[in-house]
DNA sequence: ATAATAATTCAATAAGTATTGAAATATGAA
DNA sequence: TTCATATTTCAATACTTATTGAATTATTAT
């Protein structure tokens, strides 16, 4: 599979679930600090283990990074492989439709 | 959960996958017209239950429209729900990032 | 060193998703 | 009607993902 792809579908992935969208957004919201894995548990009301797996699948998909401080594990969301997933979607499913798209469409 | 993440998470649940986010990408290339099942069967070598099993899951998740033609059913690719999901990432998940939401930024 | 807090790993289970081949349905042609 | 083509349904199986509780590791404080 091209590489591009299975970036694409590994974060479309890893969004495409009500817990690690709902971490996902709470991330976005935190900023380039992030949050500890414990604040983000209380937030959301997941029990550790289960938060552990979402955020390992996330870090897998290359959405968010995290960094030990302490006792405590900073995740932060990774906003580069967010942009790319839309740049993708709307070069390769969108075909002029977008705004951006329909731009470029105009000026040809 | 809120109406439209749940749209969200069925649209980015739909496109991650390989075979649906081909039968996706093909569709956006036919355009309006769509496509019959079985050219895109043929096109991307999946055998049929299999195919009317993908088409299933994006027509649910409103992704994909289709009308019967004769003996073919055409598929067409819904680009509202493409635009929808676009929109509904940048504004939940980028936060300034992009291009779009930058500009708004820009200006307040 | 001992205890307390934070997070992860592990193992078991539960739940959901994908794939296949055979059978059924729908439409059009002879 | 009978036949051929197109697609879907069904049932079985295989595969993957999610959740839970108990045990473990890592760090800091006493």
């Amino acid at each position: 599979m091209k590489y591009e792809k299975k970036i694409a579908i590994d974060a479309l992935g890893s969004l495409a679930h009500e817990v690690r969208l709902d971490i996902f957004r709470l991330l976005v919201r935190a900023g380039p600090d992030g949050m500890a894995a414990g604040d983000i548990a209380g937030a959301l009301k997941i029990a550790g283990p289960n938060l552990t797996f979402h955020l390992s699948h996330m870090r897998q998909a290359g959405l968010v990074s995290s960094r030990r401080a302490g006792r405590n594990v900073i995740y932060a969301a990774d906003f580069s492989r967010m942009t790319a997933l839309i740049g993708y979607l709307q070069e390769n499913c969108c075909e002029g439709i977008t705004p951006a798209a329909a731009k470029q469409k105009e000026s040809a």
